[in-house]
DNA sequence: TCCGGTTACTCTCCAATGGGAAGTAGGCAC
DNA sequence: GTGCCTACTTCCCATTGGAGAGTAACCGGA
């Protein structure tokens, strides 16, 4: 790449990408990799897990187009295509079709895939694990005394 | 909590919550947090780096709202505010205005928002690193012969 | 033969979200 | 007064996501 200035050469001698720039290709990655459907979808095909009570975590497994569905209760088909065909471009799964009755397609996570599943199930489960304390101080912060500016401005959520 | 049934007394006696589940607040939570605002925000927050160079990962760094907006390169005041709001809400940051003469006010990570940092550094960094073989696969993936159902359907951008 | 059932989508419509840009509050400097 | 500063808020519009219905291809049964 000979369109490059100085402090871009600096940046890519450290690390290569930085995602706090706007046109930097790792923060795209980062936008579609930061989403509630590929956290769950990861977290499902690498068994945290299929059927619950055998949850080996790091066993990676191969699980069909209605079975993701059940899983990641209240998914939209049009997201949950939406989101295996990204990830299945980006390399982190293998798409198999089998050609049987109705076709059946399996889903299975590549070791890229998995390699981002070790990451992104932290999130998961710390969203289950804080749960509680976050709760806790949303109560508290709604119940203060709101000192923000504007008196007409709907706060957060 | 006296209304919840059988299954649901299964799953609290494991792990509490479940983001599988529709329902559950924590799916809305990992909803909120799989954000790349979010994402960005944490890493800057915890001297991901605020200066680079002297990046010393676990630092947590207080920020301006102006630093922010200059760190994270094209987020919009809005999605700013809206982020920072709601993690100060699940007490995730702290927000500390001084009656300078414009006041300035500053950004910390609590101890709770330390946590989730130590989460979220791994999905920015990994999209860093493994930037160059999801841009490989992206390639082959849209040199392939398109062969999903549809000739007319617009294949994952 | 026609009907219904199956899987894995795709399409259409609509509401909510996010970005861009401009406006605002409150005080100091000129 | 007229700017100018920070940290927002507001307005408008394009894109995104969800709900729900439709589709292709095939088989088994009446």
């Amino acid at each position: 790449m000979p369109t490059m200035n100085a402090a871009e050469k600096r940046a890519q001698a450290k690390v290569g990408y930085d995602a706090f720039l706007a046109s930097c290709p790792s923060r795209q990655l980062l936008d579609r990799i930061s989403d509630k459907w590929v956290a769950l979808v990861l977290a499902a095909l690498g068994s945290d897990g299929p059927h619950p009570g055998q949850d080996r975590v790091g066993e990676p497994r191969s699980m069909r187009y209605s079975e993701l569905s059940r899983r990641l209760a209240g998914v939209s088909q049009k997201m949950l295509t939406q989101t295996l065909r990204s990830l299945e471009r980006d390399g982190l799964l293998t798409r198999t079709v089998t050609p049987t009755v109705p076709v059946t397609v399996a889903y299975e996570l590549t070791d890229l895939g998995l390699s981002l599943q070790d990451v992104m199930r932290g999130i998961k489960l710390w969203a289950e694990a804080r749960m509680d304390e976050v709760l806790a101080n949303r109560e508290q912060y709604d119940t203060r005394v709101p000192e923000h500016g504007g008196t007409s401005a709907p706060r957060p959520r």
